[in-house]
DNA sequence: GTAGTATTTATCCAACGAGTTAAATTCTCG
DNA sequence: CGAGAATTTAACTCGTTGGATAAATACTAC
């Protein structure tokens, strides 16, 4: 691939260069763990020399904890173009989730590096000073709608928005985190198209139907084709 | 501390050799991972010979799916020994809840374990004859149960079992194993009774309310020290 | 252009880590 | 007891891997 153009040998492009090691870090790491993960092969991916890594970035954890940094910084980001408030309480939850489930299909990378990290226990994240400065907006978020939600009646209860948050995250990320595992159990494959739609409507029913205490959709009704469509578009 | 009687330089014990090289293993392979794992430091924990691996089990992705593999069988194997077909449907299902959050807090190694099977894509265990043969009992039972639920007008929707089976798995997965991750985001300990307590009774509050309609105790109100002290004699 | 700096390449290496070899020790059974 | 099998030990192999060194090449300012 690399550029097409020029007769000399090369060019250079630190901040091009710099953002192709993280990239290529980032397929790494989530492919295979920190452990797993090869100094020479980011290189190769990259396009670049193994010196290149050490001089753009540092050592093999720098690195790895850069993309960590990244990851929650992307994520973050989306967040924040999100805003519920303006929404019905109900419908407001319903795109928080919609939101959650395709970020996560959207980013697998963001799952196998939140598992790594949790493998070690944290550790990087607990030096990283820039992560813990990046707060979710979603918690406040979803305590207002809450609030709202239960002031306009559609709810029956004001579930604590730490808690709520979670489980929206674990209704999603487990299942598609652990698809591998869990379609080699139940004997189907749980990461086609049907068995993905039909999971986030099961979850948007189940946490819809906890907090208006009407059946909703959680027996699993298929929304078909339009919560696919809109994958891309949301965010 | 091996053994402290007889002089005689060593003492024969191929079946206890073999149980605490796999216990050593899996400490190890749940505490690093697949690569992460050293064959040298599971020799030294199980006070044995590295050569002894090899001899007793196999080399380290035999070691590894062995591991797997006793994971899974010890978790059916618990799983077996609940019966919710006799208790009414929303203890059933509380039972369930309770089961799982408890079997997981015991046994933190099988999350990893799960968790690094996922990275690797679930490439051993589908190699594996011997777990793909082992059913959950759980969706049988949870499908029973909830049927019977909605036929005596506990339950709203029959939910699908296995959509509820995974849903509960994640509730109760998701926190734990990424406690330390989220420990750091929300700069609070989950790991604390309090928040443990207070997490258990959000899972259940949040499914029964939603199988059930009512609010139950969706909001989180304290379970004390009740659910705690369960939490050895459960299973 | 040229001196100085930033960026990139080409090698090297010491440590490590999985797996092997061969010998030693203990057990078993006639 | 003694031969043969099972089990355990110690030492070694050999490819891999993170990281380092030093030289080369491109860019910038003058």
């Amino acid at each position: 691939m690399a550029k097409a153009s020029r007769p000399a040998k090369w060019q250079r492009d630190p901040e091009g260069m710099r953002l192709r090691i993280l990239a290529a870090a980032k397929r790494e790491f989530s492919a295979y763990g920190l452990a797993g993960a090869r100094v020479d092969r980011i290189a190769e991916e990259a396009g670049a020399n193994k010196r290149m890594l050490y001089y753009h970035v540092g050592n093999k954890e720098d690195l790895y904890l850069t993309v960590l940094e990244g990851a929650y910084e992307d994520i973050r980001a989306e967040e924040r173009t999100l805003d519920l408030e303006h929404l019905d309480p109900p419908e407001a939850i319903e795109r928080l989730i919609t939101f959650t489930w395709n970020y996560f299909i959207r980013n697998p990378e963001f799952l196998a590096l939140l598992n790594t990290e949790n493998l070690e226990r944290a550790a990087h994240l607990k030096r990283s000073t820039k992560v813990k400065s990046m707060h979710s907006p979603f918690v406040e978020m979803i305590r207002t709608v809450v609030n709202r939600g239960v002031e306009r009646g559609d709810f029956q209860v004001a579930m604590d928005p730490v808690q709520l948050y979670i489980s929206i995250a674990a209704l999603c990320f487990f299942y598609l985190s652990n698809s591998a595992t869990l379609s080699v159990i139940f004997g189907r494959n749980l990461l086609s198209p049907e068995a993905k739609d039909e999971r986030l409507a099961h979850v948007v029913g189940l946490v819809l139907a906890a907090l208006t205490g009407k059946p909703a959709a959680a027996a699993g009704k298929k929304k078909s084709a339009k919560a696919r469509s809109l994958a891309t578009t949301t965010a």
